[in-house]
RNA sequence: GAGGUUGUAGCUCAGCUGGUUAGAGCGCUGGAUUGUGGUUCCAGAGGUCGCGGGUUCGAACCCCGUCUCCCUCCCCA
């Protein structure tokens, strides 16, 4: 007995419809990505598991995909770790190599290991299928495309405000209709541990006022107890709650609450000559907000922090980002400065689907589909094809004889535009009538005349 | 990794405290209409009720296990 066929959790199949739409997004990033002046780049699914491990703290290296050695390797597991109970170094020994858990860790790995063909300030943009083995959810997959633009080699605030111009464009094209680019910089969290005097509590700290607006304040002060942080501490950090008004009342509040830490008012320093170049250069329909809460991101963050969360929809943050100034560091390269953003391909086809924000001709599979009238009509109808496919355009013979109501059904359910029909009188006449699929209006047209239609 | 929930036709879902041959709408196929679709009318096909085990004279329904979906936490796109 043949079991019902299935794929793993948290991966989907793409019919050739949710393709047209998917490709319509990707190519709009593409386009976007491509007046920046960034060039693509190609990197393996999988890297070395040494690669990826401890990149993205002990959170991130659970959800890493391993692979499990094959063949003759398998006798390299340290089966002494096994009986010592260090799972974490048997685990190594089974698998050498594992998923990539996102683009940013192995594009540093690409950086040092290709510095010497590389001109930088490098722009790289990737897109690319990430794998992480979380718990599948609403806008959560265990394979997703993230489509990244970085710049590496360069601490140029430029580069900054570039991607807030991106994301606006971006998203724009696509016919968002309203969302906020959320930003912060990590030194300003820095400066907020530093304040308090819990340098060392950074993480803890930034996680728990990340969490302000879902569990409110006497939330993040449970969290923050828990976490350890002293009562002294919370009680300097808890003025950050009451933070509030236009982004520059916002600045002005943290640049005198961070007084007495330099890391600090340098972050306010970049984040108002970003927030001022955006307004210079303006937008179309996002909004910017500095968040003082934002502290997302992964740990490798060192400057600005980018969000991106769309209005009216019940899903998390469609794009994410921010400075990084020693990734490439882990892999021996020090000393360079790179920023970089990501757009959650996946979630914004969801966000697309829910709000049905695509075009109308975005699934059109084929332009021009000839009915089929018999073998002789037929035969003349490939002729024709073969012409006009050779000038680029998109069009088939229906493969049988069959009823018209049938053949037009069918170019109907494929989102055919046009249906050529060419019976036994216009095979005498040599004439094509034409049927546009969506006014229903329908013409006779000589075989030039056809032709000069689609040639545009 | 912790907790909760769901699974019945291709899709969305009904199905009473367990009781004959498991239903609807949409979709699909054929016909009304042998050269015109997206509207209408008629007919038809399609399901080992997620999978495995148990209780029972009898299980879609009750129990156990397992997988999956969705949700909360964790974390993130």
């Amino acid at each position: 007995m043949v079991q019902k066929p299935a794929i793993p959790k948290g991966t989907r199949d793409f019919l050739p419809g949710e393709v047209a739409r998917r490709t319509y997004i990707f190519n709009t990033i593409r386009s976007v990505f491509k007046t920046y002046g960034f060039a693509p780049i190609e990197t393996p699914s999988f890297e070395l598991s040494t690669t990826l491990l401890g990149k993205y703290g002990e959170e991130g290296d659970r959800l890493i995909f391993r692979i499990l050695n094959s063949g003759e390797k398998m006798k390299k597991a340290d089966l002494e770790a096994l009986q010592a109970g260090n799972l974490p170094r048997f685990a190594n020994s089974l698998a050498e190599k594992a998923l990539r858990y996102d683009l940013t860790v192995p594009f540093a790995r690409f950086v040092v290991q290709h510095q010497n063909e590389l001109s930088f300030p490098f722009k790289r943009y990737q897109i690319q299928p990430v794998w992480r083995a979380d718990r599948p959810q609403h806008g959560r997959y265990q394979e997703f495309y993230q489509c990244d633009a970085d710049v590496i080699g360069s601490d140029s605030l430029f580069y900054e405000v570039d991607f807030v111009q991106i994301f606006d464009q971006v998203l724009t094209k696509l016919g968002i209709p309203g969302f906020t680019i959320k930003i912060n910089n990590r030194k300003i969290l820095s400066g907020i541990a530093e304040v308090s005097g819990e340098s060392e509590r950074l993480v803890d700290i930034t996680i728990a006022i990340d969490k302000l607006d879902k569990i409110g304040e006497e939330g993040v002060i449970r969290e923050l107890k828990e976490k350890g942080v002293s009562d002294q501490a919370i009680a300097v950090i808890s003025p950050l709650f009451a933070i509030s008004g236009s982004n520059e009342e916002r600045l002005d509040q943290m640049r005198a609450f961070l007084n007495s830490s330099e890391t600090g008012l340098k972050g306010i320093e970049e984040l108002e000559y970003v927030l001022n170049q955006t307004k210079e250069l303006g937008l179309e329909r996002a909004e910017v907000e500095f968040d003082v809460t934002l502290a997302r991101g992964l740990n490798y963050y060192t400057g600005a922090i980018f969000e991106v969360k769309v209005h009216d929809v019940k899903m998390g943050s469609v794009c994410g980002g921010g400075r990084y100034d020693d990734l490439t560091g882990l892999f021996g390269l020090s000393g360079v400065s790179g920023v970089g953003i990501s757009f959650g391909a996946d979630r914004i086809y969801d966000v697309l689907n829910e709000l049905n924000l695509y075009p109308a001709d975005t699934d059109a599979m084929l332009t021009l589909l000839f009915a089929n009238f018999g073998e002789k009509e037929a035969e003349y109808c490939m002729k024709l094809t073969k012409k006009l496919r050779l000038v680029g355009v998109d069009c088939e013979v229906y493969p049988v004889t069959a009823k018209m109501q049938k053949q037009f059904k069918y170019a109907d359910n494929r989102r055919v535009k046009f249906v050529a029909i060419v019976g036994e009188s216009e095979l005498e006449k040599g004439t094509i009538q034409l049927k546009n699929m969506e006014s229903g209006e329908q013409k006779e047209l000589t075989e030039t005349e056809l032709h000069q239609l689609f040639i545009k």
